[in-house]
DNA sequence: TGTCATTAGTGGAAAAAAGTGGTTTTTTGT
DNA sequence: ACAAAAAACCACTTTTTTCCACTAATGACA
């Protein structure tokens, strides 16, 4: 499914062009219909619209009295967005979302199995940066005894 | 399997000539299908397709939503290409991942048996250089009474 | 040990594809 | 019906990919 990581540029009008490798997977799977919406680690998440329906199903299915849950209800469903690909192969990304990932003139779309983050540039290095210089005695119980 | 290490220059257009040892190899275990992706050391991890697969679906199968392990995801899967062999045997390195290695024109091949790490050179003396410095004390605890 | 032959490494040109930006057309709302 | 905004369309530029040719290195054999 979709993996790798490309640098995309935002033109004046908020619209960013689809890596080619990825437009017929997307094109195939919902006919170029995507949702868009707001992740809670500042980023973006883009799904194919099939494949966001299940997972949205599931999110509503929480309590909307517990605090944590309703919170990300909020996040997750109030901030999807359905676009599709127009003729170019672009999408176009509206106000709101920019400003909720502060995504300018440069993003990095990267490729996470069912479905895409996107990041501001500087963000997706500060979180690399990150990353980088963790050392495995501070990773997760999950992680006990996983090597490549 | 993969082991040895090579110094390899790099081409104006980012690609890599693999030595031919090696090429035997990866065209009979995946028809030259590569998956290359970023380490969190700093350098980049080369895996014949089929071999990446099966590390990758124990990847995604991690909470993402613990910081720590997303941050894994976004590493490995988020910057994993695709690439094959050209006709010549060469490996056409991404921008974006030269970038994250800070590979420019030389780069230190090493065999690490199922795969393969591609070092910016001067990261690789670097991390070399602190290898021959550590002494035992230092060492992790699963080395306890191993010797050579 | 020198010459020849084969194979590996390198560079670049031509062709194809993708990205970009602006103009026109359509839609929507007033 | 008109104005503003959004979407579709189209043409141009840049990048990427593929293919081919040349050079260097290695090894075999006389």
């Amino acid at each position: 499914m979709f993996r790798g990581a490309n640098l995309l540029n935002i033109d004046a009008k908020g619209r960013m062009a689809m890596p080619t490798k990825h437009r017929e997977v997307l094109l195939v799977q919902s006919s170029g219909d995507i949702v868009i919406t707001a992740h809670p680690h500042g980023c973006l998440l883009i799904y194919p619209q099939m494949a966001w329906e299940p997972i949205q199903s599931k999110i509503m299915a929480f309590s909307s009295f517990d605090k944590k849950s309703s919170a990300l209800q909020r996040l997750l469903v109030g901030y999807a967005e359905d676009i599709a690909l127009d003729t170019a192969g672009r999408l176009l990304l509206s106000q709101v979302l920019r400003e909720f990932a502060s995504i300018d003139k440069q993003a990095m779309l990267v490729g996470q199995g069912s479905h895409f983050e996107l990041w501001d540039r500087e963000a997706w290095n500060q979180q690399m940066q990150n990353a980088t210089q963790q050392d495995a005695s501070s990773m997760p119980i999950e992680l006990e005894g996983f090597s490549l």
